[in-house]
This record gives C-alpha cells, structure tokens and sequence, in this order.
DNA sequence: TAGCTTATGATACACTGTGTATCACAAAAA
DNA sequence: TTTTTGTGATACACAGTGTATCATAAGCTA
C-alpha cells in the first residue's frame, strides 16, 4: 500500500495544479513540462506516478468523484422537482468537476464510464415492472443522456435560472415524459 | 478561386486518406507522415493546404455535409414516426460520417455548430405561438441533444432495431414529449 | 539516534512528430 | 513554346515525451 506521505504529498500536488492548470487554459494545451513546475515537482517524477497526462487527469476525476459521493444526498426519490433542484444546486456547486469532466478531452472514457453506472442504476429502478412500449435501456439512456446534456447546457452559459426552477424544468421535461412511458416506480 | 486540378486532386486524396484511416484506427493516433503516405501525397504538401490535421478533418465533414444536405429529404415535417424513420435510415446508410462526427476529438466545434443550426430550425418553426411553460430556447436544445443521443446510441450498438422501430422510438419518446409541452406546431 | 530504504530533483539523452525552407521537376495555363 | 504554379523530396529547427542516472533528502525501523 501506498502510504508514504511524500508520496500523497507528489500526486495531491499534481492533481491540484492539473485542475488549477485546466480551468485557466483548458486540458490540451497543458505539457507535463508545465505541469510538474506548476506542481512544484520534478519532470521526471511526474512519469514516477502517472505515465500519461490523461491517466492524471482521470485520477482527479476519480479523487474528485469520491469526494462528490460522500456529499450527494442519500434520497433523491421523493418529489422530481426537488430532485432536479438538489441536482442543480450540487452541478452549482461543483461547476469545476462538471466542467472539466464534460469539455476535457481525454474524459470521454470516465464520462462513457458514468453514464453507464447511471444507466444500470435506472435499470436497477425501474426493472421489474410491466415491459414498457419502447424497450427500458432505450429509455435509461435517454434519462441520463437527456439530464447531462441540461446540465450541460446550464453550465455552458453561466445559470441563466436558479436551481429551482431548473428543478421544475428537469421534473416537467425529462422525468414526467419518462415516468409516463417507463411505468412509474417499483419496489 | 483554385481551379487547378492539380489542388483539386490532391486535397481529395487527403479528405479520402483521413476518412479510411479514421474508421481503421481511430483519429488520434494518425500522424501527418502516415496521412500523407497513405494520401500518395509528399509530407510538405500537407501544410500548403492545411495547417493541421483538425482542420483536414473539419474540411472532410464539411464536404460530407454539403453532399448530405444535398440528399437530405426537403419535407420531414409530415408524420414523426416517418420523420423518425428517415432520421434512421439516413443515420444507417451515412454512419461512416455520424460515427467520425460524433466520436473524432477535434469535432466538437463542429457538432456544436451543427447542433446549433439545428436549435435554430427548431427555434424557427416553433417561435411563435403561445408562451411554453419551459422556455423554447431550453426545448430545443433538449429535442436536438436527445436525437443525437439516439442516433450515437444506436450507432455504438450496432444497430439492434431496424430503422421503422426507431422511428416509432423518436416520435414517441421524443417528438411527442417535445410537442406537448412546445404547444404543437404553426405556420 | 543511527542506519536502511525509498522518493525526489536535476540533468542528460534518445526519440517522435510538427512545421518551415529549399530546389529541381512536372503539370497546367497563356 | 513560354510562363506560372503545384508537387516531391530532403534537410532542418523545434517542442514535447519518456527513460536513465546519480546525488540528496525524507521517511521508516531498530
């Protein structure tokens, strides 16, 4: 186990600066060159724990991801629209994770790898009820796909509404239409 | 104007060298040398006609558009299960082009473009009527995001329904969810 | 504290790919 | 034919990646 505090203390530091890096300047640009001295490491050190830019720009995803899961509220299942408000209020919040995660390049695997988990989890849900008219999987790709891609677009042009209404949109748009043609909830 | 054959036929066989390459082995790794090689093209005869490898594949898909639109059918805008269908047989026999528009870093400009365009027809043919509850501005984007959704869905798992059935899909899951809540059409 | 282990910093280096410059030659245009 | 212009081939400077090496410092263990 890695449990060297110079260690912690190299990777803490490269994730920092990659995130620091990539809002000031976007992902691409970046060299591992500029990396490591806005780090305050040595080049040859950054390859010593990370062999490709994109698999530290994944690690911080996933660093930043776990940190997001011990926040997310524990229930989302009551009312759609306060569901959707919660989900905004947290994309607010953390518009530097949503950001970097939807417009790096080099996400598009973890964002692939998200939505998937997404999708089963709706799966999971909405399974054993009786088969919808359009087939379940068509329809839990929709939801997700259709819910990243408002959040998308409410973070690409700086909140233009407040969470609650984003709430009332995102019950109204996305889930009513997907709740009348899924069924309603089980179990 | 550049008229000269010899232009004419050197970027064509760039467009077409990128075009088989990227289906072979995705956009990334290709380098100018190789495309060149591949073209029957001398390396420095790349960059008297492009300044990048983004900006030969940007030419490709522009030329791929202009060809697309010229077969696009002009009058969709009869039955959405019919409108649907012909989105999907489209997709089907063009998806050598949808697949390196939707999965090729270095086309998010593009699609963004296209996307946008597309917003701006939808805006077009449902702007004025009767105040929507949910802004259009916020329908539109969602209508045109969920069929590319589909489309790439579709597309990534090989086609499991034949175009009819994803006909019925679109107009259900999404043409009608959209309609209802737009206000039906005018003009 | 002393001694061992391991991460780090600094540097040099080979390697790949980009983009430019040059020049003789071939193809198109007048 | 004469002129113009695109092309092929080559050499080159440059930037960025990834590896190797070694002295030093930080952390661990007795």
């Amino acid at each position: 186990m890695t449990t060297d505090p110079r260690v912690q203390r190299t990777q803490d530091r490269l994730r920092q600066a990659l995130a620091d890096l990539v809002l000031q300047r976007g992902y691409e640009p970046i060299t591992i060159r500029e990396l490591a001295a806005a780090a305050g490491v040595g080049y040859a050190t950054f390859f010593r724990h990370y062999p490709t830019k994109d698999a530290l720009l994944l690690d911080l995803l996933q660093h930043s991801i776990q940190e997001l899961a011990r926040l997310l509220p524990p229930g989302l299942n009551a009312d759609p629209v306060e569901e959707g408000r919660v989900i905004f209020e947290h994309a607010a919040q953390h518009e530097q994770f949503y950001r970097i995660l939807l417009h790096s390049e080099g996400t598009q695997a973890l964002l692939a790898q998200i939505q998937a988990v997404a999708v089963a989890e709706v799966l999971g849900r909405f399974g054993g009820q009786r088969a919808p008219a359009i087939p379940l999987e068509i329809l839990a790709h929709h939801l997700v796909a259709s819910i990243i891609a408002l959040i998308d677009w409410w973070l690409q042009r700086g909140q233009p509404y407040p969470p609650p209404r984003m709430g009332q949109i995102y019950a109204e748009m996305i889930m009513r239409p997907f709740l009348a043609l899924a069924g309603g909830e089980r179990r």
